[in-house]
DNA sequence: GTTTATAACTCTGAATTTCAGAGTGTCAAC
DNA sequence: GTTGACACTCTGAAATTCAGAGTTATAAAC
């Protein structure tokens, strides 16, 4: 059966990284605000896109007060494409949702 | 921001409703065999849908051995259709995965 | 120039979730 | 009636998730 990335499939995650795809390069504050979550919730889920070299930070000091600006790495957007193609084998979606009855059906004929 | 059911939103959860939605009524080993996981992590994970009412069971002794018969619910059928329209609004899913440069941009107008 | 307020992070530990394997009961073979 | 295989269910350890306390830095008030 196909696999979903876990790293990205959380409800936290997957929001961080689809708005950093769709976004580009945002500040920690812009993150915290989009997505309205804790401090330290949004710098646990952080520090795992960045170990896992998903997403890359670039500190600036010295200009005004220190800022982080986080961006979707080559892999990390590789990664949410891969994602979203095994979520695509998984649930034939359409648009309006209604992919009730004709779901995945992996073992019918065999 | 778009909330993703946390309770689907979860890597074997979601493979187990998406296959109960296509493949209807499956015994507690089918579902083992094909999501390949033990035992006690499908129980824990099929306890938390029942509670939430997005599966049921059916049980039945005397036949043979014991076995339980899961469904999705009415209720499981909608939940996973406002799943999908929510990543549907997250990511702008082309069937070939290829989402990249125009995913979900929120704020970039206001 | 020191104090107060605000913003931008980072760290710590508690609560919840996830998971594997031990345990219980049933049927079939011998 | 003992052994083996299957169908579950329960227990507790490990990992994940989360909120708030703590730290450093700028800006404003006095």
């Amino acid at each position: 059966m196909d696999e979903l990335d876990p790293l990205l499939h959380q409800p936290l995650r997957t929001q961080l990284v689809a708005y950093l795809a769709g976004a580009g390069e945002q500040t920690f504050s812009d993150l915290k605000r989009q997505l309205a979550v804790s401090d330290g919730n949004l710098d646990a889920h952080l520090k795992k896109l960045l170990a896992a070299d998903y997403v890359a930070v670039r500190k600036e000091i010295g200009n005004g007060r220190p800022q982080s600006f986080y961006v979707l790495t080559p892999n990390g957007l590789a990664a949410l494409q891969a994602y979203v193609q095994a979520l695509h084998r998984l649930l034939p979606m359409t648009a309006d949702g209604t992919a009730a009855p004709g779901l995945a059906r992996p073992g019918l004929a065999g």
